[in-house]
Formats: structure tokens, C-alpha cells, sequence
DNA sequence: TGTACATCAGTGAACGCGCGTTCACTGATGTAC
DNA sequence: TGTACATCAGTGAACGCGCGTTCACTGATGTAC
């Protein structure tokens, strides 16, 4: 079943890795059209039969990494039951996540401010996906437990960038080194989401 | 008073002017040191003069801005007086320097997850003196105030997380459309700081 | 102050290299009869 | 099933280009007497 358009197919997933596993290296953009090529076994002109430039294939790249880590976040959240801070739960998926998937993940972080608009509004696209199921999920849970509050929203966003400051400094550490990362990291969504509840209630003491 | 070294002096300024003011609009990591030389009126040899690469360039860069930074980010805190929260103050500030500074600060985010292991280390170690200086604020004032926390170390590095996404994402704003943004900072920090405070006197209720 | 020599920042030409892109082509796969 | 033709994914050679780096050089600045 060697069709010739599923043969095409495997080509270009055959670039989409390749241009993974060297922007693991090196970083995404400065991969040469050639190199991936090249590591992907075709030749430089046959690139063009797949995407109309490098910034094509990095936006198909951003797509798939975007959708597997939201599926991944969000199967992670539904698992956890009442037993397991939600908290803990979610950051152990995702420190698991990124240490498994570290090319897809710097592509992430390290195009953030890349060289290309278009680049970086495709990905603060996927990163407000993030803040907004972030954001469904704590009012969910703030509501169950009565203590809704209007700072969900800050909170989420305030989560999420987190988050994503300490998976960046994961990915250039051993795995066994990354146990204070975690612990960092649940205390100090800990922190944002007790700082969201208790502001619910009463905020005057501090910070006028 | 044209002596020969002042005179180089003058060409190092004009390299380093060069490449932050080209690598605000494409990124520093695009840059070429031709460009950069062109840029500056000198031939691509004479680079050679002032710096061993781009690389080296790029560290003397961040130098500039992080210490610049550090230091308008601290007359801020100290001017601050009570009559203001130091949150509001600090936020104010920051995006004020965000906005003038951008090609600077685009350096410093663009360039956290670049190409080299150098670069991100010198990244990462300026940052870690804001989570210091921070902190070290944060100490102080809670003393004062009577709450201190065990918090406080892992609240500032949320700030500074937070603080630096939303700089990031301010880059590609208009001035006048930053409002917004600025308002979710603060509420951002009041966030964390409120968390942090209310963690030293009881946690229990919470996400046990 | 004037002269002779040393220093050294910057020049300009040259190099080899990998780049992105093009184009006529090849040959296997697909289709029509 | 067999033949003739169409399709089209991928090839390989070629192009012009900007790159980083080198090197012998120039000429203004600095120094010693």
C-alpha cells in the first residue's frame, strides 16, 4: 500500500522530524533549509514540494507541539481525582512532559521572541490557549469549593507564565537534578492560587 | 583630545550602538557581523579590533542591559515612598523601561532560549540577581509590616516570571494599547504577593 | 620645537563555504482503454 | 491482464549571494632624542 501520495506523506513527516531533532540542538532558527533536508534524506530542491519555506514548516511544527501538550495538560487534570492537588498533578505532568519532549518544547519557549511576527503570534496563540483552559479549570474548582473570585483570570495567566519560566530552565538541567525545579514550581503555583482564593474574601491588610 | 584609544573606544560604541539598534528590529541572532560592521561605518575587519565574535559582542551587550536595568528598577523601589504600593511602583517603571529600551530588552528575552549555552548562562544569572534584589525587597518590607514568609524567595521569582512575560509580551504592542497590560501586572503581583503573605499565617484551608 | 622611528587601528581585496532557489530531467506510480 | 500515455514527487546541477576570516597594507598617532 505504497500509494504515491502516502509515500509524499512520509517525507514530510520525515522533514517535520528532522527539523525537530536538529532544532533540539541548536535551536529552530538557525536550521538551514539544506541541513534539514539533508537530514531527512531528500534533497534541497524537494523541500519545496513540502512547505514554501522554513517558516512553514516551524509554524506546522508549533501546531503540533501546541496540540499534543494541551491534550496531554489536559488528560492530566482529568485524571487527577480529589486525592492529589490538582497543583501537584499538573506540574508533575508537565515537568514529565517537557523532559520527554525537550526539542518540541525549546521550540516552543525559544521562538517566543523569535525573528518572525508571524512566528510569534502563532505561538502566543497556543500560549493563550493554555491561560484560557488553565482559567476554566480553577473557576470550576473555585465554584465546587465556594470560593469564586474575580482574579482567576491574572491567576491563570500568572500560572502559566510561570510555568513556562521553569520548564525553560528544566530543559538545560539533568532530569535528577530538576527535583528543586518541582518543588519550586508547586509552591509557587501554590502561592498564585492562594493568592487568588484569599484576595475573594479580603484584600485590605496588604497592598492598599 | 582624539587620542588612538579613545578613538577605538568610539568604534567599540558604535559596534555595539549598531547591533542594538539592528537587532531590535530582526533579533540579535540573525545578525551578521557584516552587517553589523557596515552598520557601524567600519570594514568587517576591523571587528576583529573590538571583539573576538558576535558572540563576545552579545555578551558585552547584555552587560549593558542587565546592569542598566537592575539599577533603574532599584532607584525605583527607593523612591518609592509609602505613599504607594511598591507593586504599582515597580510595574510602572518596568514597562516604562520596556518601552524605551526595547531593542535591549528584546536581546535579553530573545536571546534566553538562543543558539548558545554562554548566552543563555549569562541570561539566566542576570535574571537571577533581579529574583535576588527582589527578594531581598520583599524580605525587607515584610519585616517591617510584621508577616514574614518562607514564601518569599519562591513569590519573587513568580514576580520576576511574570514581570518579564508581560515585558515580552509588551514589545509588540503600541504604548498606548499597554494599559491593559499594565493593569494585569499589578493585579498579577498583588496576586503573588498577597499568596505569599497570607501562606506564613495559614495555609490549611487550600490545597492541602 | 623638530626629526626619525615605532605603534597599531583600520582598510580592502581575496578566499572558500554553505546558503536559498531555479529548472530541465527522470522514472516510478496511476489511469484509460 | 496488457499496453500507452499522463502525472508528479523527487533529483542533481547550476546560479548568484552574503557570510566569516586572513593578510599584507596604510597612514595617523605616539614616543624618544
Amino acid at each position: 500500500m505504497t500509494t504515491r501520495s502516502s509515500m509524499k506523506q512520509q517525507n514530510r513527516r520525515r522533514l517535520i522530524d528532522a527539523a525537530l531533532e536538529l532544532s533540539a540542538d541548536k535551536g529552530f532558527s538557525t536550521l538551514s533549509l539544506r541541513e534539514v533536508t539533508l537530514a531527512a534524506g531528500l534533497s534541497p530542491a524537494a523541500f519545496y514540494g513540502h512547505f514554501r519555506d522554513m517558516e512553514d514548516l516551524g509554524l506546522s511544527l508549533l501546531d503540533e507541539v501546541g496540540l499534543s501538550l494541551r491534550r496531554l495538560l489536559r488528560e492530566a487534570r482529568i485524571r487527577t481525582g480529589q486525592d492529589k492537588s490538582a497543583a501537584v498533578a499538573s506540574v508533575d505532568v508537565f515537568l514529565e512532559y517537557v523532559n520527554e519532549n525537550k526539542n518540541l518544547f525549546r521550540l516552543f519557549l525559544g521562538e517566543r521572541q523569535g525573528a518572525s511576527t508571524t512566528f510569534r503570534k502563532a505561538i502566543h496563540a497556543e500560549i493563550d490557549q493554555f491561560v484560557i483552559e488553565v482559567t476554566e479549570d480553577l473557576e470550576t474548582s473555585a465554584l465546587k469549593s465556594g470560593h469564586p473570585s474575580t482574579s482567576i483570570p491574572y491567576a491563570a495567566e500568572a500560572i502559566v507564565a510561570v510555568v513556562f519560566t521553569v520548564g525553560a530552565e528544566a530543559l538545560d538541567m539533568a532530569k535528577h537534578k530538576q527535583d528543586s525545579l518541582r518543588v519550586r514550581l508547586v509552591e509557587e503555583v501554590k502561592i498564585i492560587l492562594r493568592g487568588a482564593l484569599y484576595g475573594a474574601r479580603g484584600r485590605s491588610a496588604i497592598n492598599k
